[in-house]
Parts: structure tokens; C-alpha cells; sequence
DNA sequence: CTGAAAGCGCTTACAG
DNA sequence: CTGAAAGCGCTTACAG
């Protein structure tokens, strides 16, 4: 049960330098006659020596471990901005302290306190409601902290994003030129101000742009789950949309799959566009038509921006936009 | 940037006390006079002192941190465990490092040295295939450790799983029931032991049970992804399968649209069953009948075993089985 | 290029 | 119930 049998001290020690010495070729320092080095690193091996991150960290102040602060990893979009995050961290040399909050505030912030106990030395937030308080607790951070594929209205957080007002906008042209003038906006809740401000205003600016009217009766607020796309499904026909764009995946995948028992042909009768490809698109019939968003990168960026914060290298560009394309599978003409 | 500005000794000689009596009062040791620990708490909100857990780790030799090793965080399957897993850690006050793996073998190993050098109290590892080499890394953890939806064919390791070969069976004899008698099954890849050993050999033995061949032109041994459960449709319905097992969901998926595709009707003429119930069976259509595993149970009770192993406590049983049940969703009769 | 010493911020016997 | 002291295993100036 001895964890820690052999320390730095026991390395010194057989090796006839100092404990300094040791840590200076553990660290790879320069300084350090070759011979001496070899000497050292020989007994390193012999004796299976393996440095104390712990220590290290109290001694250096840097853990090389970041919190993670994600909604629920079971969730395609995240778990595909945790994937990027870690194999980035990793390049990196850090760890990943994860954490679920649902997005629960007070979660939230209590896992935010727990990572600062824990000395981590950045913290990557991701989450699509930040409100006035949990935006105090982010800024009072004192580590670098960065959002990723979550907007800060406020604009004083680093973050990592697509243009999600301008996808909107890329996929609205693309119902509004296949002649659909009643197109749905079925969005994730009130509370996520990519989806009810970022979007749902280009949504309005779209349609003024096309001299449209804006039909609230055809946007929906909270449907973020299969069951609820489902749902949705008898009043967003009888409002008389003929297309739909879905934030959520899953809920789109529920209003197809209820068109498909309803008889309702799509794309013919109804086309749907969705804003975060997941595996899922790939995965009904017809393939949703979708945003490409960067998912793995935007966590990969993420996480990068931050090594570069970590390492107080000069970061020109803290709010960084990563670009999108709308690919066309089988729910468009 | 001073990460940490107001230590043990701030608080004690604010409050008049010593630093082992402020630690006391932190530690809710209950040898504390009640006034001085009043005192001792209203100097720490005052100031508020926050402890530094790498500080207590290095002076108590535990980090409340468990390292999990997950092959894939964007996998369904695993995201579910990882979730039951952190839920409970959250409960029991630990933190998780999550470290995606590939199922690669160096990484793995690499990985394992890395979170024990970060003095994890302990670690739980997912993985569909424990090699001799991995076998050994994993019985040399001097923590605690725990395979979660993994098993260990050499019966050492603890770990928490449900009874894949019943499981089998049962889905076998609905199939059987159904009238099915040549029955493909179609699993992940060799080298995972639950499919390749106990499910292939609960799959043989209902068949023997049954006095029904088996037919390996049905059995298919590397179809892991949505693109493999449509390349092997030609061959599975020409070798005159009716139905046909799944161990991976996405596969499964993927032969469901293929069917979809060729207009061959499921479930009239061909039934699926998959073994991993993962979001995806409820999004299909028809829905996939599935093997209900509790994965998200998985994952908790492998965290609650490991937090009665790092505690010491007395464990029964190491190996444990959690119950599973069919649920006939559209894909079968 | 190398070593002695202090210090990182706690916990843990030990003594009283 | 409380404190003094040692120690956890490193890193970091500092001095040479």
C-alpha cells in the first residue's frame, strides 16, 4: 500500500548529487553536466523513480490540470467539445478535472470553488445559460478561464464559437430560396442565449430582410429532448410551417420521426435544417440536413487558447470565431 | 494573480489559535472547544479562507481525486457510465480526472502512470479489451481500482457488469420463440472480450440448447460504427438471416436504415435485438428492441465500490452483477 | 554546474 | 481541548 516508496531524496541520495540536482534533470534544466545528468537518469530508471505530482504542485503552484465544467457529458455536443478539450490537454501535458452540473447555478458554482481548491491551473466552462451571477463568479476567477461553444453576451470573457446568428441566416436562405415562407424556429429554452438571443435574432432580421413577417406561433422555447420534438409536432403543421430549423438535435430527430408516422414526406412536404451536427444527423432517415459545426475543434481551440493564457503567451484574439458550413443531407431539397 | 492569498496560518493567528486547531475546526474534528471553533469558523468566512487541497494531499497522502480511464467520452455507452460515475464521486466529495484512451494500449499505459503519479486515491477503468500486458498494469495499481462495464476474464479485478451471456440467452429465446431459426450475430471486434467470449459463447450454447447449428456465416466480428451495420446487410440477409443480434448500437442503426433502404420490413421480416441501450434505440423507427443495461447504475455502483475500497471498508463481493431485463421495442415481433 | 536551505500549505502524532 | 514541531515531496532562489 506504499504509494510513494521512492522520492527525489532516495534518487539523490544513490546517486550522489542533490535533491536540487535531481529535480533539475526531472525538469529537464540545462544546467547540469551531462555526465551528472546521465548519472541521475540511470538511477531514475533503476530505481523506477516517478515525481510526486502532488508536491510539485504545492512547491511550483502549477497542478497541470484544468477543471472542466460541462453540463452533462451524455450529451453529444458537449462530450464532442470534451473529446477536443482532453486530446488538446493532453498534447499538453495536463489533465482534466471533469465535472457535470446540468447546468445547475448553484452547481456550478460550488464546482467552480472545488476546482480552485484543487489549484487547477485554467478552467474551460461550458454551458448555455450564464447569468448576471454565475457571470460575476467566472470573471472573479483567478485562473484562466475560457468558454467554449458558449457565448458571453457581455463580450469580457475569452471564448471559442461559431457565428451562430450567421448559420441562422445561412440556413433560413436556404428554406427561403427552396420557396418556404412559414419556417419554424424550434429552439432549447428562454434561458440559452445562443438560441434566444444570438439566434432568434437573426431569425427576425432574416425575415425583415426578406420582407417576411415573424410568426411567434412557429417558434418554440423549450424543446430540447426527443419527446419534445415529437410534441411539437401537430402545431407547428396546423401554423402551416413548411420547414423547420431545430437547435436540438434530439428534438429533431423526434419531430421526423413523427412526421414519418404521421405520413408527412420530408423533404417534399417539409424540409428541417439542425444547428449542431452531432453523429446523430447521420443517423435517421433521411440524414438531417445540418450546420457543420466544428464541434471536436471548437473544444481543440478551447483548450489551446487556454494553454496559451496558462503560459501568459501574448493571445492577439481572445474571442475566437471558428467558421461553419451548412451541409444539405436529405431532411432539404 | 495570487492564487492563493489567505492560508491555515492567516486564519490562526487572526483567530488567536493555533494552526492545528483551525485545521481541526476544517476537518469538523470534534475535539474543539465549541467557542473556539465559533471564533475559528467566523474568522474563515471573514477571510474567507479557502483550504488548498493540494496542500492537504501532500500532508495527508489523499487527493479526494479518482482517475477514470474511458476509451471514448463521445461514445454513448461509456458517456453513460462516466456519468453514473461522476454523480456518485460528486456525492462522496471526490473529483474525477477523465482521460480518453482509444482503447490503445500505450495511451493506456501511459495514462494509468500518469494519474497514479497525480496520486489518485483511486481509478476506474473502461475498456472492452484487457490484454496480458494491461491485465498486469491494472492488478500493479497500488490504489484501489475498479473496471466499470468492462470484465476481467481471469476473474481478479473488481468490477461491476451485468450478466452479458444471460442477457444473450434472453434475447436469443425471444428470437427463437419468435420462430427465428437462423440468427445473425454481429459484434464489435475480436478483441473485446464480452462479445468475442461470453456473448459469442452464450450465443453457441443457445444454439446447442436449442439443437440448431450455428452458422458462422451469420456472425460478423468487426462492426462497430453506423457505416459497418450497412455494409454488412447484403451478406447477412443473402446467408438467410431473419433477425439478428447487435452489440453495437450504431451498427444497429446503421443495418435498420439499410433495411429501411431496401424496403425490407422490420420487424415482419427481419427482428433486432441490441445488447447496449443507449439514447439511440428510442430515436430510430421502428425503435430498437434492446438488452436494458443499466448503464448509468454501472457507473454508479462502480464508484460506490471504490469509495468503500479507498475507504477500507468491508466489501463483500467485488464482482458485481447488476440485473438486466429485454425490452421489446419495435424490432420485434 | 552544483548544493544547502527555505518554503509551498497543510496534517499528524505527541505532549500536555 | 490545544499547541509546538515535524513532515509530506517537491521547487526555487541564492550562493558559490
Amino acid at each position: 500500500m506504499d504509494r510513494q516508496t521512492v522520492t527525489i531524496y532516495d534518487v539523490a541520495r544513490e546517486a550522489g548529487v542533490s535533491m536540487a540536482t535531481v529535480s533539475r534533470v526531472v525538469n529537464g534544466n540545462p544546467n547540469v553536466k551531462p555526465s551528472t545528468r546521465k548519472k541521475v537518469e540511470e538511477v531514475i530508471k533503476q530505481l523506477n523513480y516517478q515525481p510526486n505530482a502532488v508536491a510539485r504542485g504545492l512547491a511550483s503552484k502549477k497542478t497541470t490540470t484544468v477543471g472542466v465544467i460541462i453540463p452533462d457529458v451524455t450529451n453529444l455536443y458537449y462530450s464532442s467539445l470534451a473529446r477536443g478539450i482532453d486530446d488538446v490537454a493532453s498534447i499538453y501535458k495536463y489533465n482534466i478535472i471533469l465535472t457535470n452540473t446540468d447546468e445547475n447555478l448553484e452547481k456550478e458554482i460550488l464546482v467552480l470553488k472545488d476546482l480552485l481548491t484543487k489549484q487547477v491551473d485554467g478552467v474551460i466552462y461550458m454551458g448555455h445559460h450564464i447569468s448576471d451571477e454565475l457571470h460575476a463568479q467566472l470573471e472573479s476567477v483567478p485562473t484562466p478561464l475560457v468558454l467554449a461553444g458558449s457565448i458571453d453576451q457581455k463580450g469580457i470573457l475569452p471564448s471559442v464559437n461559431i457565428d451562430y446568428g450567421a448559420a441562422m441566416k445561412d440556413s433560413l436562405d436556404i428554406l427561403f430560396e427552396n420557396g418556404n415562407e412559414k419556417i419554424g424556429f424550434v429552439y432549447r429554452s428562454v434561458d440559452e442565449e445562443i438560441d434566444s438571443q444570438v439566434r432568434y435574432g437573426a431569425y427576425k432580421e432574416a425575415h425583415q430582410d426578406h420582407g417576411l413577417p415573424v410568426d411567434d406561433n412557429l417558434v418554440f422555447t423549450s424543446s430540447n429532448s426527443y419527446k419534445d420534438g415529437q410534441n411539437i409536432y401537430d402545431q407547428l403543421i396546423s401554423n402551416g410551417a413548411t420547414a423547420a430549423i431545430f437547435s436540438d438535435d434530439e428534438a429533431a430527430v423526434g419531430f421526423l420521426n413523427a412526421a414519418h408516422d404521421n405520413g408527412l414526406q420530408v423533404p417534399e412536404k417539409f424540409e428541417i435544417i439542425v444547428s449542431n451536427n452531432s453523429k446523430l444527423v447521420n443517423m435517421t432517415r433521411p440524414q438531417l440536413s445540418t450546420v457543420l459545426q466544428p464541434l471536436y475543434d471548437i473544444g481543440a481551440v478551447s483548450m489551446r487558447l487556454l494553454t496559451k493564457m496558462m503560459n501568459n503567451d501574448e493571445v492577439e484574439d481572445k474571442e475566437i470565431v471558428l467558421p461553419h458550413t451548412i451541409k444539405k443531407w436529405g431532411t432539404t431539397k
